[in-house]
DNA sequence: TTACTTGCAAAAGATTTGCAAACGA
DNA sequence: TCGTTTGCAAATCTTTTGCAAGTAA
């Protein structure tokens, strides 16, 4: 695996601690995060770090397409550093999005629709995760 | 069609003429509107209507299944009053948000998937309408 | 009558902005 | 050096909340 600051080289990007922080945490994490979870989790390393800079630095590598921004529930963003086409599923009981691939899918991989130009497909799924589901199952409510 | 009020009786909603108005102005409008925009219409005929209490009318027509929130951009909300299952399309030319059937897409059918069960799918598809696509083709870069 | 709804004002929470200081190449 | 990035504080924008007054059934 490339190591973070040869990403940002091989894509002409100025590698500033910073911006190599946001980036680690989200490949570390390899999940959804917040803005504000990114920032905690830089906090120990970055005590001068502000938020607005994390947000910042997300827009930054938004558009260097090095991070995704999405928004499965209402009320606040998450990101993730992978940009390859997949989908997302938010668990309704335990809060958590989770990947999903769907691999054979016509539809969903249409350049074109009744001459609309499709660009980028966000799948966002709703409901129970097999945990939850098998907890359910089991008479186990919690 | 069924009178506006007539589908309230039949859920059993208590009809205020703020509820009504809502559900009215979304009904006609048969795009997506924020609630602002839904508030915007609605100050002629109720000038003492306050846009706390869009949201809150909003919230229970969700809850009632006769409206349907959207977030298709990261900046706000849309609502429209359309429960059945569609997609939506939003043209980064021109901003304006479409919706989309796709029937035949049997993954987007399925209930459940890896043990996941899905209850819930909203497709976000970005790219350019066919209008802008044309008028791109056209040499008209309006 | 009475529980539910509305209007209002204020709060909350996420995200953005403006600007001076700091910094990477 | 110099244009870019960061930190900070304040602003902005959407959405929510608490509560008293009003209202549909």
């Amino acid at each position: 695996m490339l190591e973070h600051i040869e990403v940002f080289r091989k894509k002409k990007i100025r590698a500033t601690p910073q911006r190599l922080g946001v980036y680690k945490v989200l490949c570390r994490a390899n999940k959804h995060l917040t803005a504000e979870q990114i920032y905690g989790k830089m906090k120990a390393e970055f005590p001068a770090l502000s938020l607005a800079t994390v947000y910042s630095i997300l827009e930054f590598l938004k558009k260097s397409a090095l991070v995704q921004q999405i928004r499965i529930t209402f009320d606040k963003s998450c990101f993730e550093a992978r940009c390859d086409q997949h989908h997302h599923f938010f668990c309704k009981r335990c809060k958590v999005i989770f990947d999903i691939d769907i691999p054979r899918c016509s539809a969903l991989r249409k350049k074109e629709v009744d001459g609309f130009l499709i660009e980028e497909l966000q799948g966002y799924f709703y409901g129970i995760c097999r945990d939850c589901k098998n907890k359910v199952k089991d008479g186990r409510g919690d």
